[in-house]
DNA sequence: ATGGGGCTTCCCATCATTGGAAGGTCAAGA
DNA sequence: TCTTGACCTTCCAATGATGGGAAGCCCCAT
């Protein structure tokens, strides 16, 4: 299976299966006489492992430590490790946009939009 | 005052002032006659606008409008229009978040975190 | 054999920020 | 006066993940 057929069918466009290879989040793929690349199905089920990971926001390390925990069987608690941190960083990353959209909100609801210039917005970025 | 003291004052620091510089986000700096950049304190009343725009999570190029509007005297309703794009996006962000950290979430409770290697997480990934 | 689509590598851009190198300037202390 | 150290300058590069595009080779169908 050329590159082409391995993007559609894991969901991960060729461009970033390059991408994966050449930062070394999958092995070097066989070649056809030509050069071309070439995959087979467990090649495709790391890809949509790797697309599953993106979509859950994983970083690309992240992703790197968890296809080595899958691929060597190891103990569900050090999945669970990654995972656990990740819901960290995720809520984190979540308190400091709604802290962001709560001080915007506020700034708006009072803010006339109208002709005039005059806006609390505008007052609260000048400080 | 030079650019150190702009950066003390303003809370950006001197790369960055540097930088915003070279993006046209702000004029460029008088010089002194060795070169320094010299600011004044209306400078720094503008680099604490950006400072404050970003903390509110709006991008430079929005920044750039805001302060457009603001140093033009334009009506509250493009500053507000501004500002409810922004909020809007802020809410897309946190939902996409909020989805990742749910399956997550889901996923880690009915892991069982011990010396097993079986695991839902992994097997959501593997899909 | 020709055309078109797929493949290759390589470079560049994004967005905002940071780091560092190499070198000039300034002020204070010996 | 000389030195030292903090400050300033410009330029180059990297971050993380992705996408665009160029130049050129390969393969298959017509």
């Amino acid at each position: 299976m050329n590159i082409g057929r391995a993007a559609a069918a894991s969901g991960v466009n060729a461009k970033m299966i390059r991408h994966y290879e050449s930062v070394g989040l999958i092995g070097a793929a066989k070649r056809s006489a030509s050069g071309y690349r070439l995959y087979d199905p467990s090649d495709v089920s790391v890809l949509r492992f790797i697309k599953r990971g993106r979509k859950l926001g994983f970083s690309i390390a992240d992703i790197r430590t968890l296809l080595a925990l899958w691929q060597d069987h190891r103990p569900s608690s050090e999945v669970k490790n990654v995972a656990l941190a990740h819901i960290a960083e995720l809520d984190a990353r979540i308190a400091e946009l709604q802290g962001m959209r709560d001080t915007l909100r506020q700034l708006a609801s009072h803010c006339p939009g109208d002709a005039r210039p005059t806006c609390p917005i505008l007052k609260d970025l000048i400080g």
